[in-house]
DNA sequence: TATCTCATGTAAGTGGTTACATGATTGC
DNA sequence: GCAATCATGTAACCACTTACATGAGATA
């Protein structure tokens, strides 16, 4: 139900076509939650079918039309409203672990080779984050930084505190897996 | 496209009924995987309407009958295809983050009583899975457990050091808008 | 008398992915 | 000449949730 809710607070924030939507999602947006373009487009038309947003055609010279969306004020209410509800949790479901309920027919090194590649790709997202997070936010408690810049690097220490957690977790099940040493 | 395969391997490890299944979920399994019943009545159904799977039913006395699910040839098949396919990485789409993006309209003070239910319900699982851990897997290095017990256990401290992690993520983004202070 | 367990499902809706589709302009 | 960027979408499918539905026997 939240996608809904980021389009909200995007469009309240600053009037935006799909494709600068699609942009932001690309950028720290993606941080906070992942989309795709056919499903941002398609949730817009929802959104502009139930009066919370609507759009204006604005024709551009060498480059094609867009559509700009402005919330309504029932938009806004409808983002006030889900700001005040319950916060929902996910629920786990991960394939990794399922690969390593069926462990007992991988086998132990077909499991290890997958670990492996957990490990890894999580070893490079936390690299990424910490990349981003050294060049963005050099300066950790600076005064002039404004309260978005705040919440982006909230945002990115869950990423970060994620990864780790994750790779720490691939670590010590490989080091499990060696101890055990088991066949299909 | 795991809640097929982990049907696959439920029932390749013993014929089961649709309602042994949804216990299943409810103990063990659930540390690997969430599904609710609806969802896997529907999906044994399409596995039995794919030939993955067949059927036989079962009278009980003093009970409704039962339907129990076996694995066929080409289940086994399509399971080790799976096996040895590449695993699915999972993206980030967490709620709570998009109430931290709309932090500016959610103010410090509602931000903070966010995090902190947040924080609460991470507290209370990690309890859970440390108290499940210390009942079940006593002895950590026992020669005596089974393949399947320690892969159960390394299910289990992915859930640990996963809810380790969100608490210390939200311990942290809570003294951070401390030091902050703003107003919607 | 009421709730729990056993045992099965249907129906409607939301949310998300994959693939397909178009067409001009800009930069290498 | 080829890829990327700008800008929009449709169609089909898969995954998951919520609500509704039935009915017998066991336990408190």
């Amino acid at each position: 139900m939240a996608l809904k809710h980021i389009l909200l607070i995007v469009i309240g924030r600053r009037p935006s076509s799909g494709y600068d939507i699609v942009k932001d999602f690309k950028e720290v947006l993606g941080f906070f939650w992942h989309a795709g373009h056919q499903q941002i487009y398609r949730e817009l038309g929802k959104l502009d079918a139930h009066g919370l947003v609507r759009h204006t055609t604005v024709p551009q010279d060498d480059r094609p039309d867009k559509k700009v969306y402005r919330i309504t004020d029932q938009g806004w209410e409808e983002l006030r409203a889900w700001l005040r509800s319950p916060t929902q949790i996910r629920t786990v479901n991960d394939e990794i672990l399922v690969k390593v309920y069926a462990g007992e027919l991988l086998g132990c090194e077909a499991l290890r080779r997958e670990l492996e590649q957990d490990r890894d790709r999580h070893a490079e997202q936390l690299r990424v984050y910490r990349e981003i997070e050294a060049t963005y936010f050099s300066t950790p408690t600076d005064k002039e930084a404004g309260i978005f810049d705040h919440l982006v690097r909230i945002a990115l220490r869950k990423g970060i505190l994620s990864e780790q957690a994750w790779l720490q977790w691939t670590e010590e099940s490989i080091a499990t897996l060696d101890r055990l040493e088991f066949r299909p």
